[in-house]
DNA sequence: TATGAATGAGCATTCATTCAT
DNA sequence: AATGAATGAATGCTCATTCAT
């Protein structure tokens, strides 16, 4: 086997765990973990049902292994639309804004969704997934807080206790989205998304800035 | 059978269709729907399986009337939680915090995060619970923004989307609980939740009252 | 329900446990522990699948309860044939005939070679099985030991070891038996079984009588 | 390809097709035929599962095979303990007792005992193992009744029917072993076997010697 | 009405066997 | 010749649901 071909293969390989963590997901996320079936992955998939236990073992390492995919790739999305709090420029308003809207258009996709619902529904029965970084909720508040106490520093917000504000910040954000979705319901046009944002936006800054929010 | 007696027997038949709802919700809470088996239920209600089947039909029927159940009680007290806004007195935060602490406490309660998780997890294949008033978030957002309304009216806040501003301050009472919970994990003591209540009260009105908010 | 009636019900329930237990025996003595499948023991049974396992809990336990069943049946009718040695009359050659050919009956019947056939087979896997009394060919030994000692009391007999004089009584009528037909195949004709009977009690009787055993 | 690298290959050959056969008796042995899995015998021989299907072609091939070659081998050993009869020598009683204890050392060595037990297993799923020389066990009595008749010739034994004799020496030998060995279970001293054959040849002589055994 | 018993359907998992390399 | 990967076929077991009592 030449080096070109051996590569092509664990490229193969790998392509083929990948495949099927993606329909892994994308079923568990229609059926649920348990009204799931093996069968239907290794179809969504294109492969073999053994395939399936070739390369992932367990119906429950399954789910671990493409949750935890799932959740790395929100996660580092997340992260990035906080780069822009960083250097705000001049316009704080904005780039709350813009990072606001950002987080929303993650919060709302079909994927976060999904991962949300599964978190919810068997988190209990799959504890160690809850305790991964990128799962557990308090990173992204954490490094939210991150950027807000480094505005504060520099003057541009009045804060005590950042990590609160943080989890404010987001709760005014995703907050009104689930509400509107009611259980894992209802889409939500960018629209609102946009409107959502603006309004936590607003009710954010006016509490941690020392002029008054200003008028709509 | 004596008009007594056929009360009674009736009686008797409500109580055991009560039993039955009260052990599946917490059956369905333990295990979610598809890992709950119906003999369990039935065994945490002391009846045989057919029983079960006599007073509720169907497995999906047994968990439709026992998640109706449940959440009629836990909107039922969300609701009288909000009484304390209609005529505030003279401390509108007070109020405000009064009302935030015991919505957080019925979110925080065991019975409401069960049906929460279940609603996640089931919601898409129940779609005709979400409709449920009851269910539905939106109504006690609905009811709140009432109140809010009313204390706009009469002067005590200043805003122009009473919906916004409630689906606001439940997002800054449940956000940061939800957050800090992780998917359905740590519990939460009451002292945290107060704290979370206040300075969600914070916030809400130094975003909705002409006066910035008092610092803590 | 009447007494009668709970009496026929209960007799129905131990019939049909009767009925799967001996289908599991016929259809592991026919396929061995590992390929024989429920559910061929099962339509044996003329029952359903489920119903086998709610009897009888568990493919193991179903070898288990099926093998000691057979077990106790067959060590019973052994039992049996040295009832002719307690007293044995004038006869003795008569006497140790008899009981040799009855228990070559028994140990040449298919229910006796199949079960053999499985305790070599899977004893190593139920090791539970081979302590029990009606298993351990070391049972029937000691009976036929205990009456070849009172045969020694009376003077009928010469012998100092009952343990092994029993043991060889056994090994020359089964030895033999085992030797021709090869590993579990070939059947054999009554007379055939009695001509082995006679010559070992002949052997027996020359090293046990009259004429003085060997001292050791 | 030089005659010596093609001698060196094939060589390698066979000797990979002997580890092969090596693991297969002793996973057969250890774990039976349909539980013990090729996976599991390819893995003892240090070779990937292809291989052992490239030398064996199938698992009901690869179980026969070895099957044959642990015979084969018992076997030899086994007729090789008989040489001892053909020139007894003045002491006939202390030659047929060295046979007697070589045959119990064989009889009692795990790899005889596994042969046995996969015998008895399957031979029914195997009819042509059955036939083979070195499996039948009338090969070894006929072989004995070989011995046994020169003996008669010679006057040293009194009999009229060798096979019989044949059969029931080795009865006297290996019944009690197995009878106390319960069904592959009890491993055995050779002290203890030592005594069986010393109690067998007392009785085969008192049988088969006009006078009496001789005293020791 | 309440229940012990029975069943049909379904699912996770394993394994002998075969390709492609 | 040897192997990693893939698959079709089976099998043990569970469970919602229905009868018969």
């Amino acid at each position: 086997m030449t080096a070109a071909s051996a590569h092509a293969a664990s490229r193969g390989r790998i392509d083929k765990r990948h495949a099927i963590l993606d329909a892994a997901i994308t079923v568990f996320a229609r059926q649920g973990y348990a009204q799931a079936c093996v069968k239907e992955i290794a179809a969504e998939a294109s492969v073999a049902k053994p395939t399936v236990y070739n390369h992932l073992t367990d119906k429950a390492n399954l789910f671990r292994q493409a949750v935890e995919a799932a959740a790395d790739a929100l996660h580092a999305e997340n992260l990035a639309a906080l780069d822009g709090l960083t250097r705000p420029g001049d316009d704080l308003r904005a780039a709350l804004e813009d990072t606001g809207r950002r987080l929303l258009r993650h919060h709302c996709s079909e994927r976060s969704t999904a991962l949300r619902r599964l978190l919810h529904a068997e988190g209990t029965r799959f504890p160690d997934l809850l305790g991964l970084p990128s799962v557990d909720p308090r990173t992204l508040a954490t490094a939210l807080a991150d950027r807000l106490a480094r505005l504060c520093v520099t003057g541009r917000l009045r804060l005590t206790d950042p990590d609160r504000a943080a989890e404010q910040f987001l709760a005014l954000l995703t907050g009104p989205v689930d509400l509107r979705s009611g259980y894992a319901g209802r889409s939500m046009t960018t629209g609102e998304q946009d409107g959502i944002a603006r309004a936590a936006v607003d009710v954010f800054l006016s509490a941690y800035t020392g002029s008054p929010a200003p008028p709509e």
